[in-house]
DNA sequence: CTTAAAATCTAATATGCGTTAGTTTTGTAA
DNA sequence: TTACAAAACTAACGCATATTAGATTTTAAG
């Protein structure tokens, strides 16, 4: 057949995980088929792997590229000299901002995990444990100041996450909101409710 | 092999469907066999058709049962007489209890949708945006009332909903909050926010 | 105890999967 | 133009799937 259509991707192997992202947040990991995946790129099946070495390869490259830069921002947050509400504020946003610009990947990484092989199920679930674990520490420092009211720290961590990742079923209806307005209503309603 | 272990159900149907939305749940639509589903009810899986009629079918039982009762108790909101604030409330609050007492089933219809068949798939597609519609309707209703903030109103129901989906991740935790206290405090978060 | 029906089983069908092997085509540099 | 390597192809393997057909066992009633 053809050659594999790389478009705006550097290597075809970017390419590949792009597309591949895509079929799995559509179908869900094991209902996505080297196929199909090989058909959306103009390719025949064995063709991809010249340039991949099994399919579970790119769910693991998805989710820890994702993974990755979440705990970079952590990283940031953390060593930032901003009060709690200031840095809480700015997890939201990223969190936002990543999940809006980067959908799929982002998709992938929060459902299809659980589909990872071992060692990287295990892997990820600690990652996904300390994640929540550093967020739950920034919350208790919070509190401590007095900057926070004092609701149990893990059941915020979670309120926020599970929030910010609601944005999935936005993405479909759009329209008549700015993404800018979103961010700013949902950090909002996240911080200071919805009571007036 | 033996007879169809049916436990505190009614009928085997009934023990059919409670162990495909624990299977479902774990592993996914696709990547639970039917199988494995009889193994875990000590039966081979072709005595399973004398009581469903396909795996799919399964998948449609359990999404449809879940959205039922959501819609049932929206229809008693919609109809009561209190102020938005307290229906509100009352919403959240029976989304956690729901989805802390019939995980499976809840995690399945908010999972695993995706891959019912036609006509159900858009059916239940209509469902879900149509509650979600009622429920931004009930904002709306306490923002001309001065009662809630002027916030977007679907961003606020994606917010709320999707917050209460999060608790499936608590359901592995749990241990050091009670389930009365969980929902008090997300609720509170839900109303009113982290900001002291 | 006999008999009919309900429940389960075994065997098999057709389909789709990820992946490998081996071959052919394509692109590039000498 | 030749020669080599990269990238694509076709064919096939082994395995798992949902489901059906038909035989067999279990259950319950007369």
């Amino acid at each position: 057949m053809a050659k594999i259509k790389s478009g705006k991707n550097t290597t075809k192997k970017e390419a590949i995980i792009e597309q591949a992202a895509f079929l799995i947040k559509t179908k869900g990991y094991p209902a996505a088929s080297m196929r199909e995946l090989a058909i959306a790129l103009g390719v025949e099946a064995p063709s991809l792997y010249n340039y991949i070495g099994s399919k579970s390869e790119l769910l693991q490259t998805i989710c820890f590229k994702v993974a990755s830069e979440f705990s970079v921002n952590l990283d940031r947050v953390e060593n930032s000299l901003e009060g709690t509400i200031a840095n809480v504020e700015s997890i939201i946003r990223f969190h936002i901002q990543t999940m809006l610009s980067r959908f799929n990947e982002v998709y992938v990484a929060n459902h299809e995990w659980k589909h990872l092989k071992e060692p990287y199920f295990s892997e990820f679930l600690h990652f996904r444990r300390d994640y929540e674990k550093r967020l739950a520490i920034l919350i208790e420092a919070g509190i401590e100041k007095k900057e926070i009211k004092n609701l149990h720290p893990y059941v915020t961590v979670l309120t926020i996450l599970s929030a910010v990742r609601g944005l999935e079923f936005w993405h479909g209806h759009k329209k008549d909101i700015t993404a800018q307005e979103l961010e700013n209503d949902m950090v909002n309603h996240l911080l200071h409710g919805i009571v007036k």
